[in-house]
DNA sequence: AATGAATGAGCTTTCATTCAT
DNA sequence: AATGAATGAAAGCTCATTCAT
């Protein structure tokens, strides 16, 4: 499987980057991280890195960018076959937290770094955000349709709400770091609270 | 001639810059904002605010420390009266959006600079915060021992859902800034949701 | 005289800094001269000359403007009561390079690196340059007036003429720095030249 | 394959490189092009470009060396057959500012990025130009022996005046770019002036 | 207490040059 | 001969902090 690529060693060079700042900026911060410690860690040179991403900003964008499409893809993988909106709405949670909990320097980054960066918050549009999250709301109007949901529950709310309890849950996880902290808990918390608190009825 | 107001100059000087800090912080982030900004904003010289403040960051803290004192006692106040766990839920809710509102830049500096700060979050404890939101926690617990809540729910897990909520949502409107966006209407989507979705039985 | 200037040294970091700077450029040319080669050359601190110039390029013009205003109004004193057009082109001269002589370094940094500059040359206008070119195609009108100067040579063109003689001398005398060059005989030389070769008849 | 072709190829590329350097160089300025630009402009990788040349600096003064073989042996053929002195000096101009017009970029670089450099100036004796130069000083050697020069004029000193002023008039020219800019008016107010300012008896 | 001129460490980015292929 | 990816030194500029007045 790995002996049939003969030059992944060059074409690596963008994701050894892009690994080595997700690293770096998860320890040191965005701002605390200089460009000579994401070299360093990539084992490559200072310039190097301007030879595959335009300057520092565009390290941490591209990080978000590449990611989410993978977390996207992963997240509609995941919620394949599952019909129901209820259902879907705790794989949903499972899922972000199980990501959380296998990329957490990556969570890191996204997290905290992204999200502290003003020009990231005021003037980028994090679209793939949006998409994964817009994944939430769909599932709310679904089942509304269907009247498994209330109807008086506006979905974007909702879906910020949602995302917001997990993210702050992620982001105690990481700032946990070495203490008791299960994510599945997590998960299921999350989800039994929306799945009770959008429900029509309570079983 | 100064015998008179033996600390009430220092005192306004002390808020004079804290105020204009928080002004300034909103507008330019942490790191944009420039200790010149900050002194311009206030009318005093730059060397003046190192006799108040021991550097730039213990304005921030400072300013997170006294605020959250404030919010802290706005909020006990505004549960004063409300006993039944799930009505207090609601008044939380009510009161952090329409502190949000009303002091929309301290909100700016306290959620977006400060909050994600990585200095802050891990290697400042930021005891105050918890102390705000343990009274939800103490609510949940309440709530449980009464037998309206359900105990199959960590209150800390709920604590934090609840909390990751509304700040998310507080993010939105802040992002928002000039569009449609009704607080009081956030403030009730969270408290139906999480209501409904701690309780023993929903009515 | 001077005891009468109680706060010089204070006004004078200015003018400090831009004495160094012409010293310091006219020895390691504008782009190989460092900023901290100023700010030592100044004894000041490298950020101090961004709190009195804004840039590097900045101090190259300053030295330009206000020693083209010095030159200026000494060439207007120096012709002052010199009323015949081919005699003030001949106290021009001497006027000239009396100053390359006198002023060296500066004659340096004008000279050569200032009109290297791409920016100066193509971007900005040096008006003052023009202002005391002009000077010299006033001489020529008034000549052709007065009839003693040949009406068939364009007052413009003589006055490249006049200038790029003046300067290619001067510029021989800077690179000739230790051996003989005497620019009394340059003056009289192109005085000479021009005199002769701009008279509608020759003695 | 290639052999029959020993040193045409390389030739070739020499040239290719030089004729693109010239072109870079008149449009960015020496220190602002980029090596890369050079190669692009030659359709060359950067690397080729050393194994042609020692270093950027190298190639401004190649330029400087192979042209100014070629301006001089334009010049001498220009000279061919022009026996008096005053007729040679006309006639150089007229060589001089053709030149200019009909290879722009080339005295762009010469002028502007060359021979102000002060490196080029300094440590760099411009031989080639010292003999383009030599054959104006000549003329005027041989008008004083003839006796139509005035003999109390330095031949180097009017060398560099006459240098200068069809230099700066170039310049003008050259900076003047696209507006009305008459060479030959130029050559003749020149040529006038230098021929009248230094015969012993103007006709 | 207040000032604000002065400091100088710190960091991103550029680009001439090299060298393995 | 040719390539072009990689290098890494180099420097302009900012701004938190200090301290003499």
């Amino acid at each position: 499987m790995s002996t049939q690529e003969p030059n992944r060693e060059r074409t690596d060079k963008h994701e050894l980057i892009l690994e080595a700042a997700i690293r770096v900026f998860a320890q040191k911060g965005f701002s605390g991280a200089r460009i000579s410690d994401v070299a360093e860690a990539a084992g490559v040179a200072d310039g190097t890195i301007y030879l595959y991403f335009k300057n520092k900003e565009d390290l941490l964008l591209t990080i978000f960018e590449e990611k989410m499409d993978l977390l996207l893809a992963g997240l509609r993988q995941a919620l394949e076959g599952v019909e129901d909106p209820l259902d879907r709405v705790r794989t949903f949670a499972h899922y972000h937290f199980r990501q959380v909990r296998d990329h957490r320097e990556l969570a890191e980054v996204l997290q905290i770094e992204l999200r502290l960066s003003n020009k990231f918050l005021k003037e980028y549009r994090p679209e793939k955000l949006w998409t994964y999250l817009g994944i939430f709301a769909d599932m709310i109007r679904a089942g509304q349709e269907q009247g498994t949901i209330r109807t008086d529950v506006d979905p974007f709310m909702a879906m910020w709400a949602f995302f917001g309890a997990m993210d702050e849950m992620s982001m105690q996880f990481i700032l946990a770091r070495h203490r008791k902290f299960s994510l599945d808990a997590a998960a299921d918390t999350v989800a039994n609270i929306f799945i009770r608190g959008l429900s029509k009825e309570s079983a």
